[in-house]
DNA sequence: GTGGTGACTGCCA
DNA sequence: ATGGCAGCCACCA
């Protein structure tokens, strides 16, 4: 259900993002990472942080940033006003921003 | 109940 | 390193 995908995001901390696969895991649907994505869609207005949720190959979805196509510009800024920090080579760092279930 | 679609991901060319 | 194709899972028609 979209709403066990929201309850993972809603944990991810201020200043960390996830992958649609890790949220999709993590909410009880492993590989259905789509399913994440579309749940992130439908959560627009529904009070869930959603920017921090970015595809894990953020930055090579046919050519150009996934962050793009959507809301991207919007998400990037919030983003970065939670402390996120964007490299133009790879995207976000998700060496340093990646969320870690552990680090909670 | 069957078929098609998608804010994804991973492997192959 | 970049571009394309196939596989995944849940949801809507």
């Amino acid at each position: 259900m979209h709403r066990d995908m929201y309850r993972v995001v809603r944990r991810i901390p201020r200043g960390k993002v996830a992958t649609y696969g890790q949220v999709a895991e993590l909410a009880g649907y492993p590989g259905a990472a789509r399913v994440a994505g579309a749940a992130m869609k439908a959560s627009a207005g529904s009070g869930v942080p959603w920017q921090r949720v970015v595809g894990r190959r953020s930055k090579t979805v046919g050519r150009v940033s996934i962050l793009d196509p959507i809301g991207g510009t919007t998400q990037r800024q919030l983003l970065e006003g939670e402390g996120v920090e964007f490299s133009d080579s790879d995207g976000i760092p998700m060496r340093r921003f990646g969320w870690l279930p552990v680090d909670d």
